[in-house]
RNA sequence: GCUCCCUUCGUCUAGCGGUCAAGGACGUUGCCCUCUCACGGCGAAAACACGAGUUCGAGUCUCGUAGGGAGCACCA
């Protein structure tokens, strides 16, 4: 049998990184397993569900290369198979229809609640052959035995049927419920392989039940613990739970992401770097924890400076372009942004820092940072200055070694150190006193450019010794 | 309230009864390297929630306590 396995979010909301991790590890074990992997969207709560929230889940998949081997479907696409299964199970004896007044059930809870027992409902129509077609359609739980999940990552969990009260499959409306759909979709799909939150495990019990109903096997299980800020507390839109688009646009990898999120609540010995086809190779339910696992950005962010540094140059060449045109910046106006990337990856945490850190390669500055100017642009530094600016601009070819032996010769002469010299060159043509190394910085900016700023700079510090 | 789940350094984790006076990683921190930021190198501090059992021996098994979490919808 092939092992099939499934993503089934709704977009009542964005997608988070939770979600995601979900999602990944039901991808990991298919790949692993040579399996199929399947996208099924649960927007049956047409009130909640957006277009704009499937719209997230689509391309933060596709972000991160999470592809599927079927779908996506819809569930809202999928009304007239649920209502045949529906009906197979009424004529079947296996649900019935209740018209119990909403009021009368709630009244049944809160009688149930005040006496200290678990609200349910009391299953007042089962006997009764109720015909009205406008009211739900409840599921017969049986009401004794227990229902033992063999789950692959909590283990044996065991339910007592009598917990269980009879739930509702189908709505006044006629529409079908959560537990239904999923099951119905889960053995029309043959998935053999549930990998779903632990907020799912207490709603198992019910599916197991309908799918003995139908006749078919429950897949495994394999409920994963959730994810948690990291205060220790439920994800909320601070912690990226806006949606897993939000850390595309602040400069992650998708591989970072998925190399952060796999070691979340996963293990595989000592290892911490895991390429794609590692974690493919490696992955097992056996190494999820059963324990929730708070997220931690800086990890996330010391995976991303990995991913960066080791990365090709041309795959970041778009991502980056990206974020600096989101910046406003003409990419004509600077270098090219191979070279570019050449030096920055391996200073940068982020795509996004990179783009911020390179502004001032495209853009002339107003103003300098007014720390390092005040430290670094001073008179005694003037003449050195001067002689530089002649060294730069007689420079036939301008590469790393010859600036860096310009800088170094003026330096030498003066006798001064390459730093004291270095830095007040760094503050002139860049604005702030933190860039790429000083000669890499110069050749990406240019001779021509160099030079002018350099000249502002020099300019700058004349007005400062004659006031 | 009831049912179910969880509990090793701040965080992610290794650990599957003795090799653990608990290992790795992020972060923190000391030193080195250095034209700035960063990288890199060498160190350091830092944890078995608590209490009973079982056992020659428990981080590892059992039970309880405490603390977290989830579910108990005509939401998914």
């Amino acid at each position: 049998m092939t092992i099939t396995t499934r993503f089934a979010p709704s977009p009542t909301g964005l997608l988070h990184i939770g979600g995601i991790r979900t999602a990944l590890f039901s991808w990991l074990f298919a790949r692993h397993h040579n399996g199929k992997f399947i996208l099924r969207i649960e927007d049956t709560d047409r009130a909640r569900s957006t277009d704009a929230a499937v719209q997230v889940i689509l391309d933060g998949m596709a972000w991160l290369g999470l592809e599927y081997d079927a779908g996506p479907f819809y569930q809202t696409e999928r009304a007239e198979r649920y209502n045949e299964v529906i009906a197979q199970l009424l004529e079947a004896g296996h649900v019935y229809r209740c018209n119990c007044a909403k009021e009368r059930v709630e009244q049944i809870r809160n009688a149930a609640l005040s006496r200290g027992d678990k609200p349910r409902y009391d299953g007042h129509c089962r006997s009764l052959k109720v015909t009205d077609t406008n009211a739900v359609i409840r599921f017969k739980t049986p009401v004794h035995g227990q229902t033992i999940i063999d789950d692959q990552v909590q283990g044996k969990v065991i339910f007592e049927n009598s917990e269980l009260d009879d739930l509702i499959i189908a709505r006044a409306d006629g529409s079908p419920t959560y537990n239904l759909t999923v099951v119905v979709d889960d053995m029309d799909m043959a998935i053999t392989d549930v990998i779903r939150g632990d907020d799912h495990l207490n709603n198992t019990p019910r599916q197991i039940h309908i799918f003995n109903a139908l006749g078919a096997n429950p897949p495994n299980y394999a409920h994963i613990p959730m994810i948690l800020n990291p205060e220790g507390k439920k994800l909320s839109k601070r912690d990226g739970a806006s949606g897993v688009l939000a850390y595309r646009d602040q400069g992650y990898l998708p591989a970072a992401v998925l190399n952060y999120l796999v070691r979340l609540g996963w293990s595989y010995g000592d290892q911490e770097i895991f390429s794609i086809a590692d974690m493919i190779a490696a992955f097992d339910t056996k190494g999820i924890n059963k324990s929730a696992a708070s997220i931690n950005p800086e990890k996330l962010l010391w995976l991303n400076r990995h991913y960066l540094k080791n990365a090709e140059n041309k795959t970041l060449a778009k991502p980056l372009a990206d974020l600096l045109q989101n910046l406003g910046i003409n990419l004509n106006n600077g270098p090219d942004l191979i070279d570019l990337i050449d030096v920055q990856k391996h200073r940068t945490e982020t795509l996004r820092d990179m783009a911020e850190q390179s502004v001032f390669f495209y853009n002339d500055f107003e103003t300098y940072d007014e720390h390092a100017a005040k430290k670094h642009l001073r008179p005694v530094i003037l003449t050195a200055l001067q002689a530089l600016q002649g060294a730069l601009q007689q420079l036939q070819d301008w590469n790393n070694n010859n600036i860096k032996r310009a800088i170094e010769e003026t330096a030498a002469q003066l006798e001064i150190k390459t730093g004291r010299l270095a830095q007040p060159l760094r503050v002139a043509v860049t604005g702030t006193s933190v860039s790429p190394s000083i000669d890499d910085t110069l050749r990406l900016l240019g001779q021509e450019k160099t030079l002018r700023r350099l000249h502002k700079g020099i300019a700058l510090i004349e007005l400062r010794c004659s006031s």
